[in-house]
RNA sequence: GGGGGUGUAGCUCAGUUGGUUAGAGCACCUGCCUGUCACGCAGGGGGCCGAGGGUUCGAGUCCCUUCACUCCCGCCA
């Protein structure tokens, strides 16, 4: 007999009966009936119901123990009468007749109590994350995640791709989140940076011929937090592959996340060959470069109507004679709907700092007309016009924004969810993939006015490579490409620039000399002119599509031990001040805020 | 760096227009209870109402400052 138990607390039922056994784990729950009492022990397997009377001498021992206390209990197991089966636990139809506890683990009183389905603030949770960790639901979303790993892996080695390691201490790169930095005790004054992702070595091990390259590689990032963004730390499945297109990629890809989202979820997938939408379109239909396309709504650009003459609107005109844009999101069938919800949208809408949406409804009596506060200024031809742009039909309402593009894509992008919600237009059993692909290679840096990579500079331009013409760099696209579920972003990646000049060339227009460059990515570049293959990859969010397949909003609920807003990790004290003496080693003077 | 929300018992929360001794459920302690599975019943201990200042005869409640947590913006190729 082994010495702490022989079954787990999920494993007994009927063909265990009369067997002598002994189990161990915590004791989740106690019924006290005075001379009978319940004991729900619970480990990572289960919980089986114990049971103890007075006539057993240990009783009033027992009576006294308190929830969570790890105990050892040998017992009978015997089987529950019909009407006390627990059809809700997978012992249930048996109970184990405790004849003797060893107490194994004793506990102080409860900070926060395991056995309850209570939400709890987030700084207990995190203090005493070994507790929270023991209630059903995050133990088993932790279960989950490890799983999901597993199969991943397993998938990823089916497909022939290698697991190789990369380090984690590398160098400070000038492009990207902000670093998290080491100093280096044997080179004084240098430091080492916490690598954002392993982009540049996974270029590196295709350069070296690997062929097909993946890790679930830990990345940090020292940036703010946000619900489903941790601060510092995170894990991607990064992967890279030589000698492939960008269709190569969405290949393997759309294979292993169906695959993935099949085998740990019941919802459906609403487009199994994900649909491809360029940038500028999802911006101009969504607003937004992560549409949740469970939403339905879409916006259309219609700035022109506001030239006709048959239309009055002058506030409207007037802006877009001075260079602002106006687009529509159509709802459908709301025209009954009451004052009230329109105008708590267009208060919505002020709230978040925009200045309002306009709207009104398509009616037809004996000619097409506009219901609402600003209907009367369209005339029934531009209504017909407004009615061709936006796919909109009679019974439908019609929202404006009027404003500078960026502004208005942002407010229309948040409203589009603001009023599926309100609608309850989005099926929350489904899952709807996509591929935004185009990303423009450069853009406008809104504060410095001048030209910068919009993404990973080194993406290879669309084109072919001998005849691209730089001469208009806000025109160049990008073999860029991100992976976007239900409105969450699951990945971003890229067919990488191998050519050298090329590379040169596109660093110029953002500013960089050669020299430059060569500088700063001297490893990468040295590389790429030693005979590089085409390459390309991608790099899934692990935590993100652990969410996902666990339904949760927030990604500290898939994280077993996570940083607080503030990056801090409540449970170990970090960060923490360090000794004189480890500074000194490290040639470092600490400046004293004031 | 900026904006919103929250902060009352170990935990989750209630607390009216400012008005006596600040409440409930769970947890904890005591007693009763042999079929519960959120067991039940009776009783008990437990409060710097986040902190500091102000207004007032009187502040959990109103005002100011500040701190913590959280959500969002900025940031995150």
């Amino acid at each position: 007999m082994k010495k702490y138990r022989t079954h787990t607390c999920g494993e007994l039922n009927k063909s265990h009966k009369d067997k002598e056994i002994s189990l161990s784990g915590w004791i989740n729950k106690k019924r006290d009936h005075g001379n009978l009492l319940f004991v729900d022990l619970r480990d990572n397997y289960g919980i089986t119901q114990c049971v103890i009377d007075k006539s057993n001498e240990l009783f009033k021992e027992i009576e006294k123990l308190s929830l969570e206390t790890v105990i050892q209990v040998t017992g009978l197991v015997i089987e529950r009468s019909d009407k006390t089966i627990n059809e809700n636990i997978s012992t249930g139809e048996i109970e184990v007749k405790i004849y003797n506890i060893y107490i194994l683990g004793k506990t102080k009183e409860l900070p926060m109590p395991v056995f309850s389905d209570q939400e709890y603030a987030e700084e207990i949770r995190l203090k005493y994350r070994f507790l929270d960790l023991r209630r059903k639901k995050i133990h088993q979303n932790i279960i989950l995640r490890s799983k999901v790993i597993s199969f991943i892996r397993n998938e990823m080695q089916n497909l022939g791709f290698l697991e190789f390691q990369t380090p984690i201490l590398t160098s400070s790169s000038p492009e990207g989140a902000r670093d998290f930095l080491v100093p280096s005790r044997l080179n004084p004054g240098k430091f080492y940076a916490l690598p954002q992702a392993p982009q540049q070595f996974k270029q590196l091990i295709m350069v070296s011929g690997f062929d097909k390259y993946f890790q679930i590689a830990p990345c940090f990032r020292d940036e703010d937090a946000r619900a489903d963004r941790s601060p510092g730390e995170f894990y991607q499945l990064d992967l890279e592959m030589s000698f492939v297109n960008q269709e190569d990629i969405f290949d393997i890809i759309e294979t292993l996340f169906l695959k993935l989202f099949k085998k740990f979820s019941n919802k459906k997938i609403l487009h199994e060959k994900f649909p491809r939408i360029s940038y500028e379109d999802a911006m101009l239909r969504y607003g937004s470069d992560k549409p949740d396309l469970r939403n339905p709504l879409q916006i259309s650009d219609i700035t022109n109507i506001f030239t006709r003459d048959d239309v009055k609107f002058e506030i409207f005109k007037k802006l877009v004679k001075s260079g602002s844009i106006v687009r529509a999101l159509v709802t459908k069938n709301t025209s009954e709907k009451p004052r009230s919800f329109f105008d708590g949208i267009d208060k919505w809408a002020k709230d978040q700092g925009s200045s309002g949406l306009a709207y009104f409804s398509l009616e037809k009596g004996d000619s097409i007309n506009a219901k609402g506060p600003i209907g009367k200024f369209f005339s029934e031809d531009a209504l017909l016009e407004i009615m061709t742009q936006t796919n909109a039909n009679i019974g439908d309402t019609i929202f404006l924004s009027c404003g500078k593009k960026d502004e208005v894509e942002q407010i229309l992008s948040i409203a589009r969810d603001k009023i599926a919600e309100e609608l309850n237009l989005i099926d929350n059993e489904t899952f709807s993939f996509c591929w935004i692909v185009d990303y423009p290679m450069f853009e406008i840096d809104e504060t410095t006015k001048k030209i910068k990579f919009s993404h990973n500079p080194f993406s290879m331009p669309q084109g072919e490579i001998n005849k691209l013409d730089l001469s208009d760099p806000l025109k160049i696209k990008a073999y860029q490409y991100d992976i976007v579920c239900n409105g969450i972003e699951l990945s971003s990646g890229a067919i990488r620039n191998h050519i050298p000049e090329l590379m040169y060339n596109l660093f110029k227009i953002a500013g960089y000399s050669k020299n430059d460059v060569d500088s700063k990515f001297s490893g990468m570049i040295n590389a790429l002119s030693y005979g590089a293959p085409p390459h390309g990859g991608i790099a899934p969010g692990i935590d993100r599509i652990v969410m996902l397949l666990a339904n949760e909003k927030n990604i500290r609920e898939v994280t077993m031990f996570p940083m607080n807003q503030n990056a801090q990790d409540l449970m170990m004290n970090a960060p923490s001040e360090i000794s004189e003496d480890q500074l000194k080693e490290l040639n470092l003077n600490i400046k004293k805020k004031k």
